[in-house]
DNA sequence: GTCTATACCACGATAGAC
DNA sequence: GTCTATCGTGGTATAGAC
């Protein structure tokens, strides 16, 4: 039994991928239209608030799809550090697999509307905050002490953003690799 | 004796400046020579190239700004761990300054970029070289061995770049501050 | 070196039929 | 829910006078 996939969601998947591509204001409301296959007319019905509550609603796509990446992660080792370590390979392996050309989740999105929209920026920064919160809570479950492990939560989400942001511009995910690899120094 | 600015270096100047706010795709050259005072008509006679040879050139500047202020921290101790404390705390006081408003150093550019213009794509790529390459000749200089203080660099890099992008978002310097404060731990 | 005018296109958004 | 047509704006880039 396949669950039919109606025209918000088709519009919400592309629309996440392709922000995440090319940035916003790079990516046009026809080209998602057009790439997702939903029916032209059907957008502003969906989204009446247009391009600016389409990008929230695929931010938060994205960032659910990460969330679940990063809970995989941490969940195959209760050594924090192997956690995170596999984390992130996941991630640098996943990356490959696209050629180092699948965009930086949320990044471009961030930077591009971060002084142009409030709502959005909101958006993606309570984003990362979900994202840190994660590993903060790893930590405290390992013995860190509380404040000790939100600001480890901080760094080590700064770290591979910025390795994303590295790996992506060079093509190559090395500085991801590297960024794991030092996770035994930070926790230490 | 004041130095007379050229048409083509107010271009720079000012492209570098609103690059960094608003990112490629959202800054129009019609704003670009309004906000500079030069020109409207010099801007393709310096720049045949158009906007992709007018980006190239704001990100060298950029580079070269950004390249300065590691050289000022860097130079503030002999200790790398206080050095590059120095420099990040040194960022982010400049960041503060600016209401964490300023933007991101070619981070919007870079991410916007990479996948629709080789040339800009590699301009990117070689500021962050330069910029690992500065952390990595202190390091080497310290005394670390080559191979490790070349990890380092791209690590420090990393680490930075997420941090302003995570307390660009936030409008808060914080991030910045937690990397900067755990320097001591990974350069062990 | 600089200016004006303009060509040409894509964008986001709206209106009104179905 | 969806469609088509269209509006207004702003984008990059070029041509040709000065």
């Amino acid at each position: 039994m396949k669950e039919k996939e109606n025209s918000k969601d088709k519009l919400i998947k592309t629309a996440s991928r392709l922000f995440q591509l090319q940035g916003y204001h790079a990516t046009g409301l026809n080209q998602i239209t057009k790439e997702s296959g939903a029916p032209k007319g059907s957008l502003y019905y969906h989204f009446p608030d247009g391009k600016e509550q389409l990008a929230i609603e695929s931010v938060h796509l994205t960032a659910q799809f990460v969330s679940e990446q990063i809970v995989e992660g941490l969940n195959k080792s209760s050594d924090p550090v192997k956690a995170i370590q596999y984390l992130i390979e996941g991630m640098a392996e996943r990356f490959q697999k696209e050629g180092c050309k699948g965009g930086v989740p949320i990044a471009s999105v961030a930077l591009e509307t971060a002084l142009i929209s409030g709502p959005l920026r909101d958006t993606c920064q309570s984003a990362y905050r979900s994202f840190q919160a994660q590993f903060t809570q790893k930590l405290v479950q390992s013995g860190f002490e509380e404040n000790r492990a939100k600001e480890l939560g901080v760094v080590i989400n700064s770290m591979i953003e910025g390795a994303f942001l590295l790996s992506f511009t060079s093509g190559n995910c090395e500085p991801l690799l590297l960024v794991a690899k030092q996770i035994p120094v930070i926790l230490d």
